[in-house]
DNA sequence: CAGTTATATAACTGTATTGTTATATAAGTA
DNA sequence: TACTTATATAACAATACAGTTATATAACTG
């Protein structure tokens, strides 16, 4: 129960729902394009995104200079349904800015 | 996106999910029970209570000098995947203490 | 009707969390 | 090698939130 708790809290709020739903429609995406696509700042979005890394819900890769996050590998089960829930909203999300990868 | 996040403020709490699970459960809970249950205290269970309310997941009626409490009417269908996820945890939750129904 | 029971709410404290600013580090680039 | 770019982290301020204590209200009960 407390698994599913720690889940919510990290889906409770907004910008990490969006960075979760970039994450899921590109696959993979570095930390400057997530701040350029969502238009928050490069120490915030960081944070994030290490919250999400501690719940097992993104991995990161470092790719050269840029760090490249993805969906964790053992998506655990109960993610599923925040993916499923997430994916239909996808389409509220701003294009991307700039792509270098 | 923001009904997703509001959604999972509320079951970041892993007391409202045991609230939640008790009334998913129960069908129809009274206040007392439900603090009885889970041993918190009243004003806390009434403010839980109060969030759910809030966020249309719970209703009241009055019976008497109890408020009972159970999943709302018009469940809106985010909900659905906490009421499966929630569902297969109910087995965590202690025995019902009173029932004076 | 006085007392009790069930619930809600307000006021308060302590802790957590968001977002910012400043700084550190590490890898590319001129 | 000096400069720039990408990222992480620490320190901070402001806000939000959980849980407590005290109080109000409304409905039963003796």
């Amino acid at each position: 129960m407390q698994k599913i708790a720690s889940l919510a809290k990290v889906f409770s709020d907004i910008n990490r729902l969006y960075i979760f739903a970039l994450v899921l429609r590109d696959k993979e995406i570095c930390v400057c394009e997530i701040c350029d696509t969502l238009n928050l700042s490069q120490p915030l979005v960081s944070r994030h995104l290490r919250q999400m890394r501690e719940a097992n819900i993104l991995q990161a890769i470092q790719k050269g200079k840029w760090a490249v996050y993805s969906l964790a590998k053992d998506t655990d089960l109960a993610l599923n349904c925040w993916i499923d829930e997430i994916s239909r909203k996808l389409s509220e999300l701003p294009k991307l800015v700039a792509c270098i990868r």
